[in-house]
RNA sequence: GCCCGGAUAGCUCAGUUGGUAGAGCAGCGGAUUGAAAAUCCGCGUGUCGGCGGUUCAAUUCCGUCUCCGGGCA
């Protein structure tokens, strides 16, 4: 890692955002363990515990060398989602940090702010999924205005949201949102990196991982998740799940699975490195080698 | 050796009743305020396997060669 750690603060909190086997984890231990932190996870699926091979999880060892925080502390079967996280990061700020993760909406939440919409009841999610299927034209024309000329009308998922908001709350999304409270900790206040690496190098680093997890027990985890097994749960889109779940019903090829993980990182990786350039200019760019 | 299929974008394939071609995936760029490892938007010139022939015009028809399947020997 080509990082001088003189360089980096000692007392500010440390964000560091990068994406997919960049080597982000090892980079933050290194920080925590010369400042005494603690590695607080800003990854949407590590924080779900029927994952720990398959999501790049710090391993039992690391944990145990280090104080870890929101590391799958999630039930698959559970609800999480930002605004979760942004609870359970706030009651740590207290401590010193290293916040370390590839989940570009939680960096935003936490140094821009979130705003603070109630929870969608669950039958407000139903009703949100049975109306996109029936009639996704009704479900755009239902939106206040304000929301409609602020969000992308052609991204189901927008507008499936701004849609339950307005029926839970009867207030439009915008309107939330522009009451976005201050953020957490602002940008100023951390010391922020991001891990721009090259392409092709990280492309081989991602190869070479998914190898790693599948010698080091990811179709055991994938065979654990199989009981109750459910596509649509945010938990089960932990890239590889689905591929070797496939396998173990006789669906996939192991070669098969392998490759399509692979790939689905990579396009991952991909949307990463957009957000990152896009939003986190003003972000230290550290370049891993 | 013979017969039948294939040969079109990086990959899998569609198509052109003859007027030089288009989808998905990949790739590249972009968006991103509670499902975000999700979701969405934009970008397609490629000797249409090689060489001949017919034609005003061939990727499309004909011949031949090469390669890949399958079958018969």
């Amino acid at each position: 890692m080509s990082v001088d750690l003189k360089s980096v603060s000692r007392e500010a909190p440390v964000l560091i955002a990068g994406p997919t086997a960049s080597g982000k984890s090892a980079l933050a231990a290194e920080i925590a363990a010369r400042d005494g932190r603690v590695v607080v996870n800003a990854d949407a699926l590590q924080v779900y515990g029927c994952w720990r091979v398959l999501t790049a999880r710090p391993s039992a060892a690391d944990e145990a060398a280090l104080p870890h925080a929101l590391y799958g502390h999630v039930g698959r079967d559970q609800p999480y989602s930002v605004g979760h996280w942004l609870r359970d990061v706030r009651t740590l700020l207290e401590r010193p940090v290293v916040i370390v993760g590839g989940t570009g909406l939680y960096f935003r939440a936490l140094t821009e702010g979130l705003a603070e919409v109630p929870p969608v009841p669950p039958a407000v999610r139903a009703a949100g999924d049975a109306l996109w299927a029936a009639d996704p034209g009704a479900m755009v024309a239902a939106l206040d205005r304000a929301t409609s000329a602020r969000i992308d009308l052609a991204n189901g998922a927008r507008v499936q949201r701004a849609w339950e908001v307005l029926s839970a709350t009867g207030r439009g999304l915008a309107d939330w949102q522009a009451q976005t409270p201050a953020p957490a900790l602002p940008r100023a206040r951390a010391e922020a990196m991001v891990l721009l690496p090259d392409v092709p190098w990280l492309n081989a680093r991602i190869d070479a991982r998914l190898d790693t997890m599948i010698g080091a027990g990811a179709l055991d985890e994938a065979r654990s998740a199989l009981p109750g097994w459910n596509a649509a749960l945010p938990s089960s889109r932990a890239i590889g799940a689905p591929e070797l779940v496939a396998h173990l019903r006789g669906d996939l090829t192991l070669d098969t699975a392998i490759s399509q993980a692979k790939q689905a990182s990579r396009t991952y990786a991909k949307r990463q490195r957009t957000w990152f350039r896009a939003r986190m200019r003003d972000w230290t760019g550290v370049v891993p080698h």
